[in-house]
RNA sequence: GCCCCUAUAGCUCAGCUGGUAGAGCAACGGAUUUGUAAUCCGUAGGUCCGCGGUUCGAGUCCGUGUGGGGGCACCA
């Protein structure tokens, strides 16, 4: 007996060997015709495919999202019919549903072109207007290895031999004289893709991910549920490239790039100050919390990192040289040995502990070429470095108090929700199975005291150490990994680092390896974007901007100017022989927050009209008050906590 | 690193199928002295990314290098 839900949450009885599709047929036409999926039990099923046996059915229609994913799927094997139907010699490999849309690899001698795109998306909606029944097949291995041999569909035998288990049954999915090896489920009809879909782009990928293998050519697309969702994804997708940070920090004088620095920024006046409030701001939450800062150097000979193992695992990417004295020397890719130095120095005692160690550290890394992106990915950059040293029983705690620092620290800059990933033991990595033991389970213990909540990340951990990453949503409601945590007992012991403890013994400390921002040049970035160029006041490279209207109020926009400096302003005039407007216009679009217009009333009544930041009104206040009210407007959320 | 795309003035871009470069903004000079998102006129500005090739002739076609973009792989 087959019990279903219906839409409305009624209930009714049907007997075994109908199918979904069956059900709603005889609930109503218009759902028969609605109806795209259904869910048995819980997990997604083909709409025409029969029931076996008892099983909760219950009817998708558009509106749900696993309904979404079927139709990315659908348009994916739209995709792939289109192309091998335009492209005979073309092989196809797997094509998933990923945010937003899909993809598909295809294995093709020719490269595509984003021109093809018109011809392939034509080609499906033919498809669509055809509306073939998708038909769900079960194959034997054997017939299934023989029939893609046959076609020359050779990646199609290898997912057969290397990923489906013998076990498992290989389904085909048929629609016109089209079929795919696909798990499925599928709905009904290529006929009710809502045709709301759009190729994207081009990429190559390796096949089954792996750098050894062949190349792919990848082609992306977006589906929706309908014209207006696509419109509207498209509108988004617009409205995050205005954002982009390369395009804002050209426009904004923040930055620049040059071939002659691959992967490397030239800080203009504006970006620095944007950069250096960052790290006053880090700093300040950093001695609250108890940090000390060091500095240790940026060229160091290669032995420690020899011993410290990132050698043998990065050696590649690092910056080394032998100099004429014969040693091998290396810009330092990460600041831990440096800091294991300066722990080392002396002898500790367990009553000095934790000790934690900040430095705004420059590191170097080689990084692939194809790695580099804007200031995102760059090969010089800063790092909001710490390491805490601890006993193993201060552990738990130290995480505790990191973990609350970062997210406190977000939530200054709007990032509210945080995702946490908690990673693993990597394939390649040193230190003992029963260190790994240990060290997991300290930082995992500490992350479910927090009882927040976390996603799994297997093998992704340093090859020290297991790591947390904190992973922040920006405005857009975009992803960035930012901030980590690790817990390392492999360095102490490499660099025989030891506390005294009460017992008079010595013992090992743990090591904590966190950064919160992470590179304090991607940071930046990501506040761009974020922020879209519009800073709060406190990051803002110029706060305000004094305008005079006629030249003949410029000694009254200098002395504002002086007073609002005074004040720890930052402050530019703009006394140009030049409209008003155009002077509004030029720094409402350079994004400054306050614009302070004086001309022949505010000279006389010695006030300020200020104009803020995406509001078009004014507020005419004294100089002095409003000199008071800016710098306070001004500060830092944590000096605003601090001053109340 | 791999695949595809790409490089023209400080910036954004135009330059059809090969015939020794053009616009807007910015800059500079002048006029204008202006009340909350572009005042007018004028001037100057380019090894068309580097190198090599094809051609009578290359910004344009081909090869190669470098940078950049979109992905993949990588990410201490």
């Amino acid at each position: 007996m087959i019990q279903v839900t219906l839409p409305d949450g009624s209930a009714r009885e049907y007997e075994a060997g109908v199918s979904p599709f069956d059900i709603a047929s005889s609930i109503s036409k218009s759902l028969a015709k609605k109806a795209m999926a259904a869910k048995v039990d819980g997990e997604l099923y083909d709409l025409t495919r029969p029931l076996e046996g008892d099983a909760k059915v219950e009817i998708l229609t558009s509106g749900d999202p696993d309904v979404l994913f079927m139709i990315r799927h659908g348009t994916a094997h739209a995709l792939a019919q289109a192309v091998q139907a335009l492209y005979p010699e073309t092989q196809v490999t797997i094509g998933p549903v990923v945010d937003d849309g899909f993809y598909y690899d295809f294995a093709r001698e020719e490269p595509f072109s984003t021109d093809d795109f018109e011809t392939i998306e034509a080609k499906m909606a033919e498809i669509i207007d055809e509306d073939y029944p998708i038909i769900r097949e079960v194959w034997g291995r054997e017939d299934a290895i023989k029939t893609f041999n046959e076609m020359g569909e050779t990646y199609k035998v290898d997912i057969i031999n290397d990923i489906i288990g013998p076990g498992e049954p290989l389904t085909i999915y048929k629609q016109g004289d089209w079929f795919d090896l696909c798990r499925g489920p599928h709905i009904p009809s290529t006929g009710r893709l809502p045709k709301a879909f759009k190729l994207m782009k081009l990429a190559g990928a390796y096949w089954r991910g792996d750098s050894d293998n062949q190349m792919l050519q990848r082609i992306y697309g977006t589906a929706w549920e309908n014209e207006k969702q696509l419109k509207a994804h498209l509108t988004r997708l617009e409205e995050a490239e205005k954002r982009d940070h390369r395009k804002l920090g050209k426009a904004m004088d923040l930055f620049h790039m040059q071939e002659e620095g691959p992967g490397s920024i030239f800080w203009h006046p504006k970006g620095w100050t944007l950069f250096q409030n960052l790290i006053e701001y880090m700093r300040r939450r950093q001695d609250e919390a108890g940090y000390v800062e060091v500095n240790t150097p940026d060229l160091l000979d290669y032995s420690l990192w020899e011993t410290s193992g990132h050698a043998e695992k990065f050696g590649e990417n690092m910056y080394s040289t032998v100099m004429p004295d014969n040693r091998k020397y290396a810009l330092k890719p990460m600041n831990c040995p440096g800091h294991l130095q300066i722990y080392n120095h002396g002898q500790r005692s367990y009553r000095e502990l934790p000790v934690l160690m900040a430095e705004f550290g420059k590191v170097h890394r080689y990084e692939p070429s194809g790695a580099l992106h804007g200031m995102m990915r760059v090969r010089h950059f800063t790092q909001d470095d710490a390491h805490i040293f601890c006993t193993p029983e201060q552990l738990k705690q130290e995480c505790l108090t990191v973990v609350d620092l970062i997210l406190d620290i977000y939530k200054d800059f709007g990032f509210d929700d945080v995702a946490i990933k908690f990673s693993d033991r990597p394939e390649e990595r040193i230190g003992s199975d029963e260190v790994w033991d240990r060290s997991e389970a300290a930082l995992k213990n500490a992350l479910e005291a927090t009882g927040l909540p976390y996603s799994f990340n297997p093998g992704e951990g340093a090859f020290y150490g297991p790591k947390l990453e904190f992973v922040l949503r920006d405005a857009i409601g975009r992803d960035w990994q930012c901030g980590t945590l690790q817990v390392d007992f492999t360095l102490p012991e490499r660099f025989d680092s030891t506390y005294v403890g009460a017992d008079g013994e010595r013992h090992r400390p743990v090591m904590l390896h966190r950064a919160l921002f992470g590179s304090l040049e991607r940071f930046t970035g990501i506040l761009i974007e974020h922020y879209a160029g519009a800073f709060p006041m406190w990051l803002a490279p110029v706060q305000v901007v004094v305008a005079s209207i006629t030249e003949e109020h410029n000694p009254y926009m200098e002395e504002v100017a002086a007073h609002l400096r005074k004040q720890g302003l930052r402050v530019e005039v703009d006394g140009r022989n030049e409209k008003i407007n155009y002077k509004v216009r030029e720094h409402s679009l350079q994004k400054i927050p306050i614009i302070a217009v004086v001309g022949g009333r505010e000279m006389e009544e010695r006030t300020l009209a200020l104009r803020r930041f995406g509001s078009k009104g004014q507020q005419i206040i004294g100089l002095e008050e409003g000199a008071e009210m800016l710098a306070s407007e001004a500060l830092a959320p944590d000096l605003k906590r601090s001053a109340g």
